[in-house]
RNA sequence: GGGCGAGUGGCGAAAUGGUAGACGCGCUAGUCUUAGGAACUAGUAGGUAACCCCUGUGAGAGUUCGAGUCUCUCCUCGCCCACCA
């Protein structure tokens, strides 16, 4: 019997736990059906779920649960993110240990997770902190090692003083550190990283394979990847011709207008480079550009600085000599740390050239006008001229040429230069996966394969400036697994953006002890065919997860190029116009909303209000109206209980009296809708107007229908029936206890969506607009499918129509079938 | 500075080049109630007393029989990248 009232704490906690005990969401491995793999990206457990979250978990749980109504065998597993300084943090604050920390975490947010009823195999489960998952985070690093894609270098390196610890480049946002804010600092340390920029090229071109990613995220990774094809020329030092300085540029073709040379204070040789009499006075400069942090020196709004070396190079091209200086806002990590000053054609050069008086030559003039004195610098197409042999050619050809006679001349040649830069993964801190690597003063670096090296427990969190695992003596002190002398270990941890760039290949093997997983599963499983997540991960994760991907098919793991066949960014939920922060003090907890109305509401609410791309206003009232709607429905069915047959007999179209055809077609066009709108477009917002329209139409039919005879029955039994299982993917507690209670046995997740009609779904009559020059003059009720003629005498008949053509002249009559005509007058 | 999006009622938003504002929130009036913040009914872009009619999708032009939608110029907002040579 169905309870008069809609209790949705009831229902739900029934209803999941009858899901957990009949396991209803496993996954088989192996099936008839097709595969399809339904991921969001996991979560770091904070501590308990935002509205970022359940927005995230609802799309993709939505998008999953229709999947498997529609005959597939659909994967869609979750776990966590869980290494990473906020339990360490948690951990120093109040003296726990970041394990029980984050355990605990995760055991509250999976409850969470189970409360928003989401359909996850809970039995492959993973967290990248348990050392069943970090044994392979480290051997995959041993694989990166061994084919040469790890290495540990002296470098540079972004520094937080904050986190006290070294940052990647992409956690660099601004100059300041992408979780605290902090001004990151550049220090020079020996530190670990992976050579991604030996894959910059394909995952470049492998973009254009991803034909389900926005053009935005693409575009975002394009750009990181920053491939710019040049040509480098070699600059001979005059006062040392066995000295070389090469430089890189996108314009060749200005070769000839070249009046100054300038190469990073960083430059490794710049010592070289210094007259005597310039030396201390350079020095200084070096020494002040080192301390000034890296927001002060890529600041565009500060003019440029430099000073000359006192030095000069030789401008290979045409033996000129000009003088070499050092600058600031050259980088010495791009190109080749040195660049060739050419100020007619180069805004930041004219306006250094302006500010230390340096000459300024003309090259490249517009077509068809003479030289004249420059304003400001030209950097559009033109001609070359004051090129000696190259004059009179056009710039584009002049690159070519200019290349060319470089390559020919020993004086340089073709270059492709990469923005991107190797991955810098070593950190100072504890709860991250220990690099398995030992320092052996016999062997040197040795590889550790006796994994998982585990996390140290005994180990002091607050020390400062230098990882807590370096001061565990007994995980330090170890015997080289070479020579079997002492050796001592390494005591930085990887970047977590390494555990998270595997972690959905683990899900399709999660509890394999021999493997990293069985090649021959992934590779059935893979690519996801549905990756749904922020878009605050459109470079540093994704990208990782991409390069991680080519490797392993490099090492024949598996054979795909990609692991991401179509990835959906969601937006942001705002309040008050802003994101939702606890800083900010606008969130909503979604607990109060579980409480207050249940689940199913709170899903419904965070797919109604726009469509997932978009940033979505949380509205209170919004919730509510959800709410209510649901109430709505539970009445509608309640209310009509004694007319509905769950096993109401088949219906003919044909036979139907004209209000159960009506009502029949509504039902078709909602069931054409609901699923073109979740399926093709993630419309969310557009399907759930669907459910109402219907909703309110068969609250139309019922209040129409004072007696039910058995064709009314049966009508209004398929209208029911049919939205319960239309409703099931975003609503499935209220729709699974209306499914039983009407008599539906097994659970109505485990069941085949119908397919709609569609000559059902096509109405008799419909509205034709007529209208006159382009304005709406008339709108008439004509047969579906009415020939133009028919369509166009119609519309001549009409009295409104006749009176706006009364006296002018019919030009043309344009009639597009089923939908309108119109009569263009003069 | 470069790139990419987006501008539609009081609000969230709909709209294969073809009836702009579906659906909802809010609001107004009414019904039922002791009462309702519940439910139901009707209305709700602006102008007009009003039907008709006129105006209307950031501004301006263009293409078209017809433009919220396509093209160009401009304005505003958001996001990403940014001394990248």
């Amino acid at each position: 019997m169905i309870k008069e009232q809609y209790n949705p704490q009831e229902i739900e906690r029934k209803w999941q736990k009858f899901w957990d005990d009949n396991n209803i969401y496993k996954t088989p491995s192996e099936s008839d059906k097709p595969k399809y793999y339904a991921l969001s990206m996991f979560p770091y457990p904070s501590g308990r779920l935002h509205m970022g979250h359940v927005r995230n978990y609802t799309i993709t749980d939505v998008i999953a649960r229709l999947r498997r109504m529609k005959g597939y065998n659909v994967l869609h597993p979750m776990g966590w993110d869980s290494f990473g300084l906020p339990a360490e943090n948690a951990a120093i604050q109040s003296n726990a240990n970041p394990a029980d920390w984050t355990i605990s975490n995760i055991d509250y947010m999976r409850d969470q997770l189970k409360t928003l009823g989401l359909s996850y195999d809970w039995d492959r489960d993973i967290a990248t902190c348990k050392p069943d998952y970090y044994k392979w985070t480290q051997w995959l690093f041993l694989e990166l090692y061994k084919a040469g894609l790890a290495y540990k270098k002296e470098a540079a390196v972004n520094w937080c003083s904050d986190c006290a610890t070294v940052l990647a480049n992409e956690q660099v946002e601004e100059g300041q550190c992408w979780r605290c804010s902090t001004i990151v600092e550049k220090k020079n340390l020996s530190q670990w990283f992976l050579k991604i920029t030996d894959y910059a090229e394909s995952l470049l071109q492998d973009l254009d394979k991803l034909k389900g990613w926005s053009e935005n995220v693409k575009l975002m990774q394009k750009n990181w990847i920053g491939k710019s094809q040049g040509t480098t020329i070699k600059f001979k030092l005059v006062e040392n011709p066995d000295i070389e300085i090469p430089v890189f540029t996108t314009r060749p073709d200005t070769v000839f207008g070249v009046t100054y040379l300038v190469v990073a204070p960083e430059y490794p040789i710049i010592n070289q480079l210094v007259a005597e009499e310039n030396k201390d006075y350079v020095q200084k400069y070096i020494d002040a550009a080192k301390i000034k942090s890296e927001i002060e020196r890529t600041s565009t709004e500060k003019d440029k600085t430099g000073i000359p070396l006192g030095t000069h190079v030789i401008n290979p091209f045409n033996g000129k000599k000009v003088p070499l200086w050092t600058g600031d806002y050259v980088l010495v990590e791009y190109g080749t740390g040195a660049v060739m000053g050419v100020p007619a054609h180069d805004t930041r050069d004219f306006a250094f050239a302006k500010k230390y008086n340096l000459s300024i030559v003309q090259v490249i003039k517009k077509q068809q006008t003479g030289e004249e004195e420059l304003a400001e610098a030209y950097v559009d197409p033109g001609v070359m001229i004051n090129s000696g042999e190259f004059n009179d050619l056009d710039n584009e050809t002049g690159k070519q040429k200019i290349t060319e006679w470089a390559e020919q001349n020993n004086a340089g040649g073709r270059k492709v230069q990469f923005r991107l830069r190797d991955w810098l993964i070593s950190r100072q801190r504890y709860w991250g996966a220990p690099i398995p690597i030992i320092y052996c003063d016999n062997c040197g670096i040795v590889p550790d394969e006796n994994l998982p090296v585990l996390l140290p427990e005994d180990v002091d969190f607050k020390v400062q400036g230098r990882s807590p695992v370096s001061t565990s003596e007994t995980f330090v002190n170890t015997t080289c697994p070479k020579c079997n002398k002492p050796a001592k270990r390494e005591t930085d941890t990887m970047d977590t953006f390494i555990c998270s760039s595997w972690y959905y290949l683990r899900y399709i093997d999660p509890k394999n002890e021999d493997k990293i997983f069985d090649s021959d599963l992934v590779n059935k499983w893979m690519s996801v065919d549905q990756y749904v997540g922020g878009i605050e991960h459109a470079i540093l994760h994704l990208l990782y997860s991409r390069f991680f991907v080519k490797f392993l098919k490099d090492r024949g793991l598996v054979n795909f190029d990609e692991p991401f066949d179509n990835l959906l960014t969601q937006g942001m939920v705002l309040k008050d116009g802003s994101k939702m922060s606890k800083s900010k003090g606008n969130t909503v907890d979604p607990d109060d909303i579980f409480k207050n109305y249940g689940a199913d509401t709170a899903r419904l609410f965070i797919l109604s209000d726009s469509p997932p791309q978009r940033d979505l206003e949380w509205s209170d009232e919004g919730v509510e109206g959800c709410y209510k709607f649901l109430n709505r429905v539970w009445r509608l069915v309640y209310n009509s209980r004694e007319n509905i047959i769950f096993d109401y007999p088949e219906l003919d179209a044909n036979k139907l009296a004209s209000k159960n055809n009506d009502l029949l077609r509504e039902t078709h066009k909602a069931m054409k809708k609901v699923t073109a709108d979740i399926n093709n477009e993630f419309q969310f917002n557009t399907a759930i107007s669907k459910y109402r329209e219907f909703v309110n139409c068969i609250y139309d039919y019922v209040g129409k229908t004072k007696t039910y005879n058995d064709e009314d029955k049966a009508v209004l039994s398929n209208a029911i029936i049919t939205l319960i299982k239309l409703m099931s993917p975003l609503v499935p507690h209220m729709t699974e206890e209306l499914w039983s209670e009407l008599g539906g046995s097994g659970s109505i997740h485990l069941i085949e969506l119908p397919e709609h009609d569609e000559s059902l779904a096509v109405s008799q009559n419909l509205p034709i607009v007529v209208q006159i020059n382009g304005k709406v003059r008339d709108k008439l009720m004509l047969p579906f499918g009415s020939s133009n003629d028919d369509l166009e005498n119609a519309a001549k008949d009409s009295e409104k129509i006749q009176s706006h053509i009364l006296g002018k002249q019919v030009v043309k009559t344009i009639v597009v079938p089923n939908r309108l005509v119109n009569i263009v007058v003069k």
